[in-house]
DNA sequence: CGATTGACGTACG
DNA sequence: TCGTACGCCAATC
């Protein structure tokens, strides 16, 4: 019947799949995804889950999440501060100091992309 | 169950 | 333009 629930609904599996389909080369905000998720106001806890992320046996490409102003701001979570910045460059993406070049251009907004259709 | 935290965001000075 | 303060909300201690 009704339910199973198994699967945790919180939002952090929400998080790790909207993670998840973050197309290669792009990067996307706490925010976007926060607001996607119907949290917007909880950004705060969109990084929260991110750091589960590590626990979660799917790669979760948390290195293309960065704060709102494109800057790396949870480079350090990733075992080593330069991983997040080794990953984004391998993408394609370009780093500088910290923070995504052009990150505008790249950002990824699940509300528009994941809109569109599926 | 209460207090603290946290990979943000916005507002204010 | 930059730094500090506050709010939000859920998870953890």
């Amino acid at each position: 019947m009704k339910q199973k629930k198994k699967e945790e609904d919180s939002f952090f599996t929400h998080v790790f799949e909207v993670a998840t389909l973050i197309p290669y080369g792009r990067v996307t905000s706490y925010g976007a995804i926060a607001k996607y998720l119907g949290t917007a106001r909880s950004s705060r806890m969109v990084g929260w889950a991110l750091n589960s992320a590590h626990s979660q046996k799917k790669r979760v490409p948390a290195h293309r999440v960065v704060n709102r102003n494109g800057m790396l701001t949870g480079k350090h979570h990733f075992g080593t501060p330069d991983l997040m910045k080794q990953l984004l460059e391998s993408e394609g993406v370009k780093v500088k100091k910290d923070q995504v070049v052009n990150f505008k251009k790249l950002f990824w907004d699940p509300e528009i992309e994941l809109k569109i259709e599926n």
